[in-house]
DNA sequence: ACCTGAACACCGTTCAAGT
DNA sequence: ACCTGAACACCGTTCAAGT
């Protein structure tokens, strides 16, 4: 009540050793008890964030505007969660969810992973605002894990070990996650008047981009294909490697 | 002044075909005229953001922080850069600006091209928000550009064409910027704490992730190591592409 | 041409209080 | 154990006004 009082409230969390940091909500150790036939939950809340980003993209997504879908009032969502970037978290691993995952391996460990990218690039294309989403922090929740787990046993049966194993893994899943978030941060420039003010830009500058301006830029229909092409020529490099250990 | 009219006011920019997209600064032509003699110019600007940004961090920057920074008022921005959205642009095109290319083409393309990936991972660590930036935006600056003409001429010299061109080079600057996004992502991770707590994580679900948990966690020195090497699986693969070719 | 100042419609988050 | 309501300290952006 008192006016001196006033300036105790904290800006928003920043350094700081705790626990606020991002893919830190799989990591807190959630008390017992809790969630005992409450109407909200985490995959609930998990759920309506997804749509709600699907929706109104990322800077749409207000911890008010969540509330309102969850026919509930914005600060309840901070007894189920501790930090908007836990929404975040949340909604990340939904989407990894969406990920099938064969049931076996298959004979050939590239069939598995040239499966696995294209599985999750369907995914994280189904919801534009994840590839970004996933290559701005950890990947920690219990679906991305098990995806990762799928991906490093099927590298590790096909002979890869210690550096190489991580090295290869993380190549794929960046690899997947980087062309993902391109594509969709180029969503925008590729409505038509933004694309010709690019391609005017390039053929104006043609003395400083002589090979960019000769490029076809990227068109819609021909993500796939590149997609495709630089997963070969990764796949390709991780078979060499193979074959000069043996 | 009348209450009636106060609802008229616009939630934040969404939607619309408007130039008002991501990139969209670089696409934009500029009144003639402008920054004639004033203290403010969009290099000072660029740089300032850099500044806070490297202070800060990405939830740190906002207008009228940068605005103190440069001994201005947060609106004045608005004269010179049409959304904080342009800010970003700016900064991270700066920070591409960084990455010193050598004036001669070598005479081997894949010096060029390692030589290019470990400029840029050094150039982009060195302002930890700048390759989550990198990978949620068309990168569309001057500087990104040359740097990406770099590519395409070393490639194109090497003997790509076409859609191998284009998905080799879109492969490498995603490798590069995915790698550090990554990595910048785990920072928080990598203090001890949160570690430990992820160790325990892993090795408390080891039925789930077999794999997973026998495998050495990222450990901050040997980020570099998994980066050099996944970076020669990729060259192997493009090399390998050149040689079925010829 | 460039900068200021006031104002609007939002934010995330805390905390005491209810049930 | 879970939800509400009021409040705080911020935001980005617009616009009329100054020089």
């Amino acid at each position: 009540m008192h006016p001196l009082v006033t300036m105790r409230r904290m800006s928003p969390k920043r350094g700081g050793t705790g626990p606020h940091t991002p893919g830190a909500i799989w990591l807190r150790t959630r008390a017992p008890g809790r969630n005992t036939g409450s109407e909200l939950s985490r995959e609930r809340i998990a759920d309506a964030t997804v749509t709600v980003l699907d929706r109104d993209g990322m800077s749409g997504l207000s911890l008010r505007r969540l509330a309102t879908t969850l026919n509930v009032h914005a600060t309840t969502l901070y007894w189920h969660v501790a930090t908007r970037d836990d929404l975040l978290d949340l909604a990340l691993d939904a989407v990894f969810g969406e990920v099938v995952l064969p049931e076996t391996h298959a004979h050939d460990w590239t069939h598995d992973i040239t499966g696995y990218m294209h599985g999750l690039r369907t995914a994280l294309l189904q919801h534009p605002w994840s590839g970004a989403l996933a290559s701005s922090r950890p990947l920690l929740g219990p679906n991305a894990l098990a995806r990762a787990e799928f991906v490093h046993a099927a590298l590790a049966s096909a002979g890869f070990t210690e550096l190489d194993l991580t090295a290869a893994a993380a190549a794929i899943s960046n690899y997947v996650i980087g062309t993902v978030a391109t594509e969709t941060s180029w969503q925008h420039v590729d409505e038509t008047p933004a694309r010709q003010a690019l391609n005017e830009h390039l053929h104006h500058h043609a003395a400083l981009y002589p090979t960019l301006a000769t490029q076809p830029p990227p068109i819609d229909t021909t993500w796939e294909a590149h997609f495709t092409r630089g997963m070969t020529f990764l796949l390709a490099g991780l078979t060499a490697q193979l074959s000069r250990d043996q």
